[in-house]
DNA sequence: CTCTCGATGTTCT
DNA sequence: GAACATCGAGAGG
């Protein structure tokens, strides 16, 4: 199975269109063993620059958020709860931080594989952000990974036109951010897809 | 089905 | 030392 792969051009855009365009798309991992999975993207979020409360980059620039500020096409990993791994795409240009967090997403190419990282039945496999990590074994090695490469880990275009109707609203698990940024509609799913997140 | 709670490590105060 | 872009187990309805 040869799968292509989305180009910088793709993330150097502003987020929100770029968070639109992902949904359907394909995160393909390629483990050490040469295995190919595939998965597509069904749910996602959006965070935009300092000004965005919710964003890590609204402390500004630290050793963590740093992959946020470089060039878009770049993955960004932290661990959080001291537990899951979480991914993140980095968007628009140099210099200003955004990106997009992958909320779940939908086997589409050796399935059994991800059940083998990850011992669960059903849509449990992969339905929610520490899910999706778990099930196609990526981790903080991959914070600041080039997924432009085309190797280990990138983003396929979508192999048909999307079907689904986009559907958007409030993100999740961001207590902590102003009131309009709360309620900023910056979270993307698929209508009805049965693999979107739980919350 | 719902709710509550504990786990666990990194980051920032 | 608190908070954290979460998950799963276990209790109860």
């Amino acid at each position: 199975m040869k799968f292509s792969v989305l180009e910088r051009a793709f993330y150097a855009r502003p987020t929100l269109e770029v968070a639109e365009d992902l949904l359907g798309c394909l995160l393909v991992r390629e483990l050490p063993d040469g295995q190919q999975l595939a998965a597509r993207i069904v749910d996602l979020e959006a965070y935009i620059g300092e000004e965005d409360s919710a964003c890590h980059a609204s402390k500004g620039r630290t050793p963590r958020t740093q992959v946020m500020y470089g060039p878009p096409g770049h993955a960004y990993v932290y661990l959080i709860y001291g537990l899951h791994h979480l991914l993140n795409l980095v968007t628009e240009e140099a210099g200003r931080p955004c990106g997009v967090m992958l909320r779940a997403v939908q086997p589409l190419h050796n399935e059994e594989a991800m059940r083998a990282l990850r011992q669960v039945k059903g849509r449990n496999l992969c339905n929610g952000p520490g899910k999706l990590t778990a099930a196609l074994a990526v981790n903080k090695d991959y914070n600041q990974w080039d997924m432009t490469l085309g190797e280990q880990l990138w983003v396929a275009p979508r192999s048909e036109p999307l079907q689904e109707t986009i559907q958007r609203g409030p993100r999740i698990g961001i207590d902590y951010a102003e009131p309009e940024d709360r309620e900023a509609p910056w979270r993307f799913w698929l209508a009805e897809n049965p693999w979107r997140s739980l919350r």
